[in-house]
DNA sequence: GCCAACGTTGGC
DNA sequence: GCCAACGTTGGC
């Protein structure tokens, strides 16, 4: 099912030098498997949950509207839309570790309340994101062949909302809390990796930020 | 609207 | 390959 969609994330950055520089990845993921310290069943092996950001609200590029927030999603189709335009590499390439069924925030970004609205699932994994050949589209890439693509997308699928809107200003109080005195968000990408549009996270992470539903705004 | 952080470009 | 200039992201 070809999602209709429109178009979200901004990611602009066109052309580095290389393409394929493969392997920049596993970013956040690694961490050496026995340390002395905790050593958790963590990341066994590449992320299993996502947060992927988007803006809620209208703001026009080329005269195009960047406008995807989570309720754009849910009124689709299906209540799904490939998640088209992700011009960064390491967005790119985590992207392509994403494995059907796994599950994503969708994160509002670049708004009057930036925050974590709801959950949704990857549906289809990675293939060629065909906005990069289209001239009309705000995110085409004119670096980018046809018999070698550099930019790919995935399908999501709408799950559910927050039961309560996780403010990011919230999610910053745990992360300081966290980094003075060790907790879930200590590290968690979204303030170590600022501009990154689309970030693993471990599920210890993810977990807790679910917890925070049941729990008083902070 | 401002601007800090940070990724990309291009001169050398 | 260095690094200054430039452009973008995204919070505030």
């Amino acid at each position: 099912m070809p999602p209709k969609k429109r178009s979200k994330v901004s990611e602009k950055t066109t052309k580095p030098g290389k393409d394929e520089d493969g392997s920049q990845e596993a970013a956040g993921s690694k961490r050496k498997a026995n340390g002395a310290t905790k050593v958790k069943p963590k990341s066994a092996g590449s992320p299993e949950c996502w947060l992927m950001k988007s803006e809620p609200e209208s703001r026009f590029e080329n005269g195009i509207d960047m406008k995807f927030g989570i309720e754009d999603l849910k009124a689709l189709p299906d209540q799904t839309s490939c998640w088209d335009g992700v011009r960064n590499y390491q967005a790119r390439n985590f992207m392509r570790q994403m494995k059907e069924g796994q599950v994503a925030f969708f994160y509002h970004s670049n708004c009057k309340e930036p925050g974590i609205a709801g959950v949704m699932k990857i549906v289809k994994e990675a293939y060629v994101d065909h906005t990069q050949f289209d001239k009309k589209d705000v995110h085409f890439d004119a670096s980018s062949k046809r018999d070698n693509p550099k930019w790919s997308m995935v399908d999501v699928q709408y799950q559910r909302m927050m039961k309560r809107f996780i403010p990011l200003s919230e999610l910053k109080k745990y992360h300081l809390q966290h980094r003075a005195k060790e907790g879930p968000l200590k590290d968690m990408a979204l303030f170590t990796r600022a501009r990154l549009s689309v970030q693993p996270l471990t599920t210890e992470e993810f977990d807790f930020i679910l917890s925070l539903e049941d729990e008083k705004p902070l």
